[in-house]
DNA sequence: TACTTGTCTGAATCCGAAG
DNA sequence: ACTTCGGATTCAGACAAGT
């Protein structure tokens, strides 16, 4: 059977999950009902009603019942997720350690956690408790062995070329971006930002890849996923939501073209051996290699090698015997020197090679 | 049997509960082992090695050895914690699902997790996943009907009269308070610090409430208690760690109320990443942004890095390129174009930005 | 003394393509 | 599935040493 992307799917999760083919997306993101248990409801100190989540989809009678439900959908996921493919989970304090613990039990393994810290969230009304500001995220690949998708690099220059953290400051979902019913009220009680679920799939997502979301909701992942060039499978078992996410959806433009790449990472550049500055003449056979303050120095031999003398191999090899070190990146430890006698990084020479090929 | 208070007892940890009386605590506080499961050797780019956590205590066969271990000495600390008494836990992602599964099952009513965010934490060295920035906090009553204690009036002072939220920045424990062996290594891999149990017991006990903790190592739980004016029982199977926390907690002086106002928290101004100028909509992908006089001009693509068309980069990086200066401030270098074609800095929209989501 | 520079370190599941 | 090997990879803060 062939997947077909880019639709919401109507019907129950478990159901239309079993009837997907394996191994078929790349990504699974899932906001599953959080099993919250309010009695009686929530007033605020003015006795006006707090419209909280007490949706039927929400009710589980056991903590037993949601771990059956939340390893049967997982499974479903687990089965149609390609080899190297992930899930992201969302979840608060009430289900989020069940989540986690399954997830764990059924081979998942997890990447990191990443905290959602709401920059503006409902405070506390009782006064007693901490103001709950935050929302967990667990990110695993489908098994340990799993290369995931991780654009490490785009999430660096995103955060000011420090890596990100698992802590993301995000505001709730508000204002115009809320959906709402006929009434103006919120058609949806959990509807999550588009700005997660844009972090979430520009790392660790390509585009042109197939991202599930088995409950759908408004369509907050689908949304996503299509302005940024990823195709995208729903499920929901609610017609309202649907019809409200496919008018929401067909309202996206995608972004196309140049800005939709990202920073890539270095070592997805084309290798250039140290062999290749020789062939071009940037260095000689013969020339003199030195580390950081002269302290060693090797000869270039015809091959593409170094030798000390006594002792030769790759810039690597013997840039990491010099120092005694397990490993050592050659190309910025070694330096030629300039008719000034300056001392430069043979790296600065890949770098012009590499311009002057067009190897960018 | 009588609880014998302010002291640190030596043994295995699910032997010595076992031996404590019913009831008898209004607090426990446990840093269970992680269970972290780490590989072979860590290195900095700098290839200086990495000290992990390689301590037995933290090496299990299976989750499933873990899950009973975890199990049995969070029945032990319930038998012995009094009815309105509560229990937190801390761990990561390793473990924390886990343990927060095991606690909802066995009857412990969850009343937030708390997650401490570090304010330095270690980067991830080889770029393959977030930067594992914070750890979880459980905090639990020891039933659905328990009455926690919980001092929302004295954290909403320390937290300059807003409600104390569910994320704690803090920093990680270092320096003079990290307690070192006599190489003048750290003595612990894990020693928590002290200001993150202060909260905890600020929040969640009264002076003279007797707070237990399974796991006491060097002694932070029964130094913050001692500190606080609480009493402690602390477990610990390694006599050398049992004998520096002795030693730690008789040089400490119990504090009155008075002076803790002066370890209220620090606030720092929250860091705005550029990226997240495109996610909130100050900026849109595609976007042209402009050097001053309009010299030059770059594309802003979706993960915030900036291109010219045949070279991109960061907005710091492209600054310096086209400048052909080593360094740029891309927040003052950059200008966008208002509607009216007038070009101001990007750092005016982060300081609306900040201004807009509190963050001053 | 004040400032700069360099070194060290912290609960870490930490490489990946080619042969 | 195994090995080999090219070469990519870090942030905040404490402290010491140098200027």
């Amino acid at each position: 059977m062939e997947l077909q992307k880019n639709v919401i799917m109507q019907g129950d999760c478990i159901d239309i999950l079993s009837r997907l083919p394996d191994r078929s997306v790349d990504l699974v993101f899932a906001d599953p009902p959080y099993n919250l248990q309010l009695g009686g409801g929530l007033t605020r100190p003015d006795q006006s009603h707090v419209a909280g989540v007490d949706d039927d989809w929400d009710k589980f009678d056991s903590f037993d019942a949601y771990d059956l439900f939340t390893h049967q959908w997982l499974e479903e996921c687990r089965r149609v997720l390609k080899d190297d493919g992930a899930i992201w989970v969302i979840g608060s304090y009430h289900n989020i350690f069940r989540v986690g613990a399954i997830l764990q039990d059924q081979g998942f393994w997890i990447q990191n956690d990443v905290i959602w810290l709401k920059s503006n969230p409902m405070p506390n009304f009782k006064g007693t408790r901490f103001q709950n500001a935050h929302e967990t995220l667990i990110w695993a690949g489908k098994s340990e062995a799993s290369k995931c998708t991780f654009n490490y690099d785009a999430l660096k220059v995103f955060n000011d070329d420090k890596q990100m953290r698992s802590d993301w400051m995000i505001p709730l979902c508000t204002g115009g971006e809320r959906l709402k019913d006929e009434d103006g009220k919120k058609a949806h009680p959990t509807q999550k930002p588009e700005s997660l679920l844009q972090r979430v799939l520009l790392a660790t997502t390509n585009p042109g890849d197939t991202v599930l979301d088995p409950f759908s909701g408004t369509g907050t992942t689908a949304a996503a996923a299509k302005r940024l060039g990823r195709n995208y499978v729903g499920i929901e078992r609610d017609e309202t939501y649907i019809r409200l996410s496919r008018a929401r959806l067909k309202a996206i433009e995608p972004i196309e073209g140049a800005v939709l790449e990202t920073e890539k990472s270095k070592k997805s550049l084309p290798r250039v051996p140290f062999g290749a500055l020789l062939e071009s003449g940037w260095l000689k056979p013969g020339d003199r290699l030195f580390s950081p303050q002269r302290r060693y120095q090797a000869r270039i031999r015809v091959d593409g090698s170094l030798t000390t003398g006594t002792i030769s191999g790759s810039i690597h090899r013997l840039g990491a015997h010099v120092q005694q070190a397990p490993a050592c990146n050659g190309w910025t430890y070694w330096h030629y020197e300039d008719p000034k006698r300056n001392l430069a990084p043979i790296d600065l020479l890949r770098r012009r090679y590499r311009e002057e090929m067009g190897l960018n």
